[in-house]
RNA sequence: GCCUACGUAGCUCAGUCGGUAGAGCACGUCUUUGGUAAAGACGAGGUCACGGGUUCAAGUCCCGUCGUAGGCUCCA
């Protein structure tokens, strides 16, 4: 159904930019079930993979063709997670004998199992699992290896119909994800006790070696088998398993970690946004503290595009379906567009879902441009409206109302490469603003099948120019074959946070194809008009959707320029009310954001307010502090900086914001 | 959209077997005027998401709707 199947030229052009750019969230190597064709990952076992495979999902939003398998090559615990699927698998199914088992690989963190069973799953049900694995455990029996022909395999899974199919592939020279396997196809199986599993291992010796204390059924799932929405939905339960109690507990704090970070309970004990049933789903409402962060994100991209040449335009909100019609999104988009506005059968509105459209209106209404005029580089701040899948939604990182620092660069195609390394210093100085310090570039190319635009030529220009202009600004990345827009390669920009999760934020696309689609021309040296090349770019990606992040990035300790309340001042009685007032005014006028705490609490409750605020300085005011002319500077960290004079901290402050420290 | 669970005060949550609703924080009033993460007392605050149903009686049981959460799918 999707348009990317139906091979339309439209299908994936919008696979970033169009797209909130990493909204795209793509499946992830813990969750998925693995189609195994991507390359092993390595990693350490406390490193950023010890994030919940659930949290994992919905955080990391990185662009993958496919989730990658665990494989045992690179994973010390593949063993030990693949033989607890087994033991899970086993237990499962002494509780219900006529269930039908699918797939259970190992996966980051843990493991799962997929079953086919008679009834929904509750979470006592996983206690009861969990103390049937136990059992299975203190059995200390050995898993068993062999080899089995196809027939024998089919003999012995006769009752299973999820694994006859597994069979059916591997005797096929498919692997048990349905791709092509490389080499020999051999089929074997792995026994333990009374189970026996289709599996190529390997295992554990013996169900003692995994520790009864080192592993958690985390939860049930509903998954399609072989992650097709057409096939029957099993039922999954994820666990996570580790080689000791401690390796867990260090797991399961890192978990809660990644909760206390939560942007969506940061949100509300912070008070920066809400939802509300009577506004609808996915679409926030910012309180005062919120949209100043908004404002501050959108004025500091807004600064730096303008240092950098780009200039800002305005296309409002709503737009002629018609126009949609012509560009294609009608047929690509029009689920993902909210409903029409039909003022008459011939006039009929839509909310504007993204920005192209209306840029590329706009370029052709400013007249005939000369090849001397370009680059164009219209960015725009306006909020797109699209209907996103009620299951889809998250927070801010989902949204139906999001607010792209989206920007079109019109160009000759001999400036393409100098366009993508401008796009590449602006989107290099945020992050690294942002503090961003480690993130990777995906260069997203063709791959071999037929969806592609044909124009070899221009392919090649584009992927030539991109290469070229990574290479010169000194760019490390991975080439992501199969990867790219329909139209045109690009370049994904993938930051990991403070806790090693990563995010799909800035994107570059090259697009050869919607600007000739929609007419758009320059007159050439030769006097001749020509189609300009149009470059897609976001640096943050939406506003709502890098505010989320940030929160959880910082979390919810922003930096100075960004705090909602940059300073409060804590008067210690209420004889210092009229010295803060004066103090709170000349800090107000030198442009900071701080508030009095006039509450009848003591210093100590305002102090602990403020903390638990996050709010960057604490100026506590005593009879000692009014007759210096100072404030005693209390800071976020806890440190505490003495009496300072009002004019140095102001000094101090201000220099802070200005430098987006 | 699909699977499962959840929805009780502004927030975080308790509420047993069906018998007219509870705590802490926040909020208000009063007392306290304080020196770096919570002073004390009193008070107000709920159509138990919404709509049906069963029952003498529903926060509690059943059905539907909406929303949220975790996954799956999607992400053009």
């Amino acid at each position: 159904m999707a348009a990317r199947e139906r091979g339309h030229w439209l299908a994936s052009r919008h696979r970033g930019l169009e797209h909130a750019p990493g909204t795209g969230r793509r499946a992830h190597v813990s969750d998925a079930a693995p189609q195994g064709r991507h390359p092993a990952r390595r990693y350490p076992p406390w490193w950023f993979q010890s994030v919940a495979p659930r949290h994992a999902m919905t955080r990391r939003i990185v662009t993958e063709a496919s989730p990658m398998p665990v494989t045992p090559q690179d994973d010390p615990y593949y063993r030990i997670r693949h033989s607890l699927a087994h033991v899970m698998a086993q237990a499962v199914l002494e509780l219900f004998p006529e269930g039908k088992i699918a797939i259970g690989p190992p996966i980051e963190n843990g493991f799962y199992y997929d079953f086919d069973l008679p009834r929904p799953l509750t979470p006592d049900d996983l206690t009861a699992i969990e103390a049937g694995m136990r059992r299975i455990i203190a059995k200390d029996v050995p898993f068993i290896y062999r080899e089995v022909s196809p027939d024998e395999a089919r003999a012995l899974f006769r009752d299973q119909p999820y694994k006859l199919e597994l069979i059916d592939g591997l005797a096929q020279g498919l692997d048990e994800y349905g791709e092509t396997h490389h080499g020999d196809t051999v089929i074997s199986t792995y026994r333990q006790d009374t189970f026996e599993d289709l599996c190529r291992g390997p295992h554990v010796e013996r169900t003692g070696q995994l520790d009864p204390e080192a592993f958690k059924l985390t939860g049930i799932a509903g998954a399609y088998w072989r992650g097709n929405e057409k096939n029957p939905q099993l039922q999954r339960i994820y666990g996570t398993g580790w080689a000791n109690k401690a390796e867990l507990d260090h797991y399961l704090f890192q978990l809660e970690e990644a909760r206390r970070r939560d942007h969506r309970r940061l949100g509300k004990e912070l008070g920066l946004f809400h939802f509300s049933d009577d506004i609808g789903p996915g679409l926030p409402l910012f309180t005062p503290r919120g949209e100043i962060i908004r404002h501050e994100m959108e004025r500091f991209v807004r600064e730096l595009q303008t240092k950098y040449g780009y200039s800002h335009v305005w296309t409002g909100n709503v737009v002629k379906e018609s126009l949609y019609k012509k560009s294609g999104h009608y047929d690509a988009y029009r689920e993902n567009m909210f409903p029409p506005m039909v003022e008459s059968e011939d006039l009929v509105f839509r909310l504007k879902p993204m920005n192209c459209p209306s840029h590329m209106t706009l370029y052709k209404e400013m007249g005939i441009h000369s090849y001397r005029d370009l680059p164009l580089r219209f960015a725009e701040f306006a909020t797109l409206y699209r209907y996103e899948d009620s299951g889809a939604l998250h927070g801010l990182t989902r949204v139906r109302a999001l607010t792209q620092d989206d920007c079109h660069i019109f160009c000759r195609p001999d400036q393409i490469e100098a366009e993508f390394g401008l796009a590449l210093n602006l989107i290099r100085e945020v992050l690294a603003t942002y503090k961003f310090g480690d993130y990777r570039v995906d260069l997203s190319l063709r791959g071999a099948s037929g969806k592609y635009i044909a124009d070899d030529e221009a392919w090649d220009l584009a992927e030539g120019a991109l290469r070229s202009a990574l290479d010169h600004y000194g760019v490390q990345y991975r080439e992501a074959p199969g990867e790219a827009a329909i139209y045109g390669p690009k370049a994904d920009f993938i930051a990991r946070d403070v806790l090693g999760r990563e995010w799909q934020l800035s994107t570059i696309q090259v697009d050869f194809i919607q600007p000739r689609r929609l007419g758009l021309e320059y007159i050439g040296e030769d006097n001749q008009p020509h189609t300009p090349v149009v470059l897609h770019r976001a640096v943050t990606g939406t506003t709502e959707r890098f505010l989320g992040v940030l929160i959880e990035h910082f979390a919810g300790a922003f930096p100075l320029w960004l705090a909602p309340v940059q300073a409060v001042i804590i008067p210690i009685t209420d004889k210092q009310q009229e010295y803060a007032e004066q103090v709170r005014r000349r800090l107000a006028e030198a442009g900071l954001r701080v508030e009095i705490d006039t509450s009848r609490d003591r210093m100590q409750g305002k102090i602990r307010r403020a903390q638990l605020q996050k709010i960057p300085y604490m100026l506590i005011i005593g009879a000692k502090e009014q007759e210096a002319d100072a404030v005693a500077v209390r800071m976020r960290s806890g440190e505490d900086l003495g009496a300072i004079p009002v004019a140095a901290f102001v000094e101090r402050a201000l220099q802070e914001v200005r430098s987006r420290a």
